[in-house]
DNA sequence: AGAGTTCTGTACTCATTAGTAAAGAATTAG
DNA sequence: CTAATTCTTTACTAATGAGTACAGAACTCT
């Protein structure tokens, strides 16, 4: 609908920077500050443009935020991926918190979780946006139940195993492990929590 | 300091207001709608009094939020509390956890953890109410690793039993459980992840 | 070249908010 | 009663931030 994709000739006065790198500079800024906290004044300075230009091409501050949160989704789907990767449900959970807390962790963008973090404050943002943070949230639980659904069908789990549960426990372990990679906790210190978190597992 | 106690016969025109009845509606809006979010005008328009009183009363917006915050430990030892009513560990941890859960569902107050919220965008505070507030996250931490040491001693756990780690794990998760309970999540949902989370004591 | 189109910057509006100055009200000490 | 003290209110300031009106710039099409 918009993307740079548009093959159309380009009528016009053509546009002076470009939509995907100033999305990647609104996350960040996002990212490090919250919706909340961030001013579209300061986004506008990141990308190098006047604050008409950013209305002009992505609306408002809320749908700006709603189109960053789904750029975002890509970024965190790493984890999710990686429960596929492995045949090993043991594995393949450790695998997925042990991506959670790198990604978490790693340079280049601020430290933690912009879902978790706009998830923790998703009562005080527009309602829309909230229905949208909950959505990313919930697939993320479905996400990770499937992955244990599929390890009672190999026979990994036992046949009662609560998959929903566990799933949902798992998502809320790692809300919660955002918000302490957030606040500057070592990864050391948060992959200790691996273990016991593990024995969900049996 | 500055509490109700002071017995000195009080010179000038008398407070026109309660301190620690100001601090709780102070509580009420910081807990519903976290520190930058809460306004001075609202509080003190809660507080039936201008603002200009708060500033006489509390020092600064920080000030007062630290107070509050102060005062939300006491609330918030209920599940701590707990730890120590039970001799079996997993009795203890399991009354931990549901009382987690209850206290952040329960009516009369917002939904959620005042603390845990304000974790969440800790980094976005001013630096000396971040301190304190992982301060307070610290001292949680350890009150639960002191319980499972307990354990250890008495025999309930291995005594190569990793009691920090699985103590920040448990804080952590019931930060991301007070994450979700502020969403809005069901009582039900949520005690659905108490299984899972027990199986960390084995 | 001229018309139509689409973007860009300047320069606002209007609302909110932390914090304060200063004058007045209520009380006690002498 | 008077002075000293402490609180309360009115009425600001100064900063910030979301969103917009409008005029001008850059481009395409004919």
């Amino acid at each position: 609908m918009s993307t740079e994709l548009s093959s159309a000739p380009a009528r016009g006065r053509p546009r002076c920077f470009n939509l995907e790198e100033a999305l990647d500079r609104s996350l960040l800024l996002f990212w490090a500050k919250g919706f909340q906290n961030t001013s579209l004044d300061e986004i506008a300075e990141a990308v190098g443009v006047k604050k008409p230009s950013l209305y002009a091409a992505f609306g408002d501050k809320e749908m700006l935020f709603r189109k960053v949160l789904q750029r975002y989704s890509a970024k965190l789907s790493e984890p999710i991926q990686a429960l596929d990767r492995y045949d090993d449900v043991r594995e393949a959970i450790d695998a997925f918190i042990e991506l959670g807390i790198a990604g978490g962790c790693s340079q280049g963008h601020p430290r933690g979780c912009l879902l978790a973090s706009a998830f923790a404050d998703s009562t005080l943002l527009p309602p829309n946006l909230a229905k949208e943070i909950t959505a990313l949230v919930n697939e993320a639980d479905q996400a990770v139940a499937r992955r244990l659904k599929k390890a009672v069908r190999d026979g990994q789990l036992p046949a009662d195993f609560d998959t929903k549960g566990t799933a949902k426990f798992l998502i809320t372990l790692m809300h919660g492990i955002a918000l302490r990679v957030r606040a500057g906790e070592s990864r050391a210190a948060l992959r200790r929590m691996k273990k016991p978190a593990l024995r969900c597992l049996q």
